[in-house]
DNA sequence: TGGCGTACGCAAACCGGTTTGGGTGAACTG
DNA sequence: CAGTTCACCCAAACCGGTTTGCGTACGCCA
């Protein structure tokens, strides 16, 4: 079994230089006709393929962008990978992929090879790290993106949703159908997205005049067992409730389970509401109403957002995009 | 901005030379005590980390293994995906993910660029691509696993479940229930896992003394949509059916809308059994009874096996390993 | 025929690490 | 005191491409 062809052989074979060889296959220079036929013909008879290892060391680039996520078999992220991947691929990179499980030192970890592997760019929804701590971690000189609502000051574009407003527009749904006693149900407090959530679900009772019971903010995290359990835990305490605004759809989820282990029926005496709209809230009985994170079309933004930055089409102060949410109404509220 | 520091710089400040900070930092061969302190401060000072370009280069090897799947949203994939990053994390590893799509062109795009990018293993799951080919786009020098039942000649390990029993075992768990219209809802022939999992369906109805009807085999693709339009039109065909052996959880809660569509009670009227357990199984009304396929086991024997092969622990003759599903008895059938 | 411009090819430098092989001085040995 | 051994350090080669800068051959023109 032959070791892989080297460009010197290419060159042997055609007789002519390495650098004929390079400029033939790259175009980089003019090179004759008859020199570029036989290159040509040497690279097939040898199926020869550059080693990108070298390439990359050359040109200190790889082709390559980081997505940085906390679980990738929470179904958001896999659809925003794919609109990623779906945007940047024609360009000829690819996406390496790192789940971190919120684990702060994991996410550290992952920032910091990913740069020292000199990733193109960075595609980065951190749950426990804070913005400073990135800006030392990923330092100036790669891309990044900011996935979801980080606080300042940002190392790079952000793109998130406007989540403050959707839930805000989702309590209000529960509001109009005259529900008063209306739960939050949220990740840890300061961790993930479910504090900006939060906040829309207080707007909203307080544009309704209704006060904000903290009894009725239940925190959690964002899984599905999670939150069932702490939303069992605050049922089997007496807790008076006629809807349940949740940060995500696998909480949701749990919250469905909760309130079927006591009995209470969804949506006529408890409302629910989820947020993502994954697959599986269409899934579920009844039919979870949620808000639309849009996950494709924010790694479409991200992945553009990216080549941009690269190509230096785009410079200059860092943006914020917002792609907006959307109320889908179904079944549980 | 300052560029980053290379090793030249802390051999610099260190005062020694760069071989003395490779040693320092490896430690492959003995350094000072002195000496060593003097690399550590300066590599503190500058906060230098090795560029990993020139690692690569150098040793000819990456620490990234590729997993080329059909479809990262298909939720299976994910969960082996985790599998695999939580196993070989720890070794130093990374994983970039690929999704074809199933598309061959796509497919055979991946698995060169990724060759010629020097990953150190690959995880190979192909919908469209013949084995032959594989060899020639993938060679012979990287490490690779076949996941799924790809058929011969491999050129790697393979780690697949048992389909075609377990696919026998939930077609005779519907044939005790006393069903004997049984029809089975695949891909495409020949694209994918389906004929060996209609193998096992063959198999419990020949071994039942029941003959296999064509018209009960419905062909389709492995997508809720695909399959529930398949089922509806088959029903709409008149189709005598009183249960219905899925090839993947996708296509069954397909056919669970087909079914519903058409006014037909599961598990009463008729019978549907899916195939990975995905989390959504759990999730549909009624719950959907299916086969386990235990994607994050097949992760981490993938891990593993890649880890060893990469190593040198283990090589010889490729080895064959069988994570076997098992029956998880839910509500529809 | 001499002067000049253009086209093209090559040697060498470069990217930033790791590894090899040789050299030096101190300690130890007979 | 010469001969070994050992511990340590360094210069240079190497990985495999791309790019720079220069040299040469050739065509064109006066």
């Amino acid at each position: 079994m032959p070791p892989r062809p080297r460009i010197a052989d290419v060159a042997d074979i055609a007789g002519v230089s390495r650098t004929t060889v390079s400029h033939a296959l790259s175009g980089r220079r003019p090179v004759s006709d008859e020199a570029k036929a036989k290159v040509i013909a040497a690279v097939k008879e040898l199926d020869y393929r550059a080693n990108q290892l070298a390439v990359n060391l050359r040109l200190q680039r790889t082709q390559t962008i980081a997505f940085v996520m906390p679980d990738i078999t929470n179904p958001f992220y896999p659809m925003v990978a794919r609109g990623v991947q779906d945007t940047i691929r024609d360009a000829g990179y690819q996406v390496v992929v790192c789940s971190t499980d919120g684990d702060p030192v994991r996410e550290a970890a992952f920032l910091s090879d990913m740069v020292s592997r000199a990733v193109d760019g960075l595609i980065i929804d951190l749950f426990r790290t804070p913005a400073h701590a990135v800006e030392a971690l990923v330092g100036k000189h790669t891309p990044a993106v900011m996935l979801g609502p980080m606080k300042a000051p940002p190392i790079g574009d952000r793109v998130h949703g406007d989540d403050r407003v959707s839930v805000a527009e989702a309590t209000r749904h529960l509001l109009r159908s005259g529900r008063t006693r209306i739960a939050f149900a949220g990740g840890p407090p300061g961790i993930g997205p479910g504090g900006i959530r939060q906040s829309g679900y207080e707007d909203a009772l307080l544009g309704a005049g209704v006060a904000v019971d903290r009894k009725l903010v239940i925190s959690a995290d964002y899984t599905r067992d999670g939150v069932r359990v702490a939303v069992e835990a605050a049922l089997a305490d007496g807790l008076d409730v006629d809807g349940i605004v949740c940060a995500n759809d696998l909480g949701a989820i749990g919250a469905l389970d909760a309130l079927r282990a006591h009995g209470r029926s969804v949506p006529d005496d408890v409302a629910v509401i989820g947020f993502d709209d994954i697959d599986a809230a269409a899934l579920v009985h009844p039919a979870l109403t949620t808000i639309d994170n849009r996950a494709y079309e924010k790694g479409t933004v991200c992945g553009r957002l990216l080549l941009q930055r690269i190509s230096g089409e785009l410079d200059g102060p860092f943006r914020d995009i917002i792609v907006p949410g959307s109320l889908v109404v179904r079944d549980s509220a």
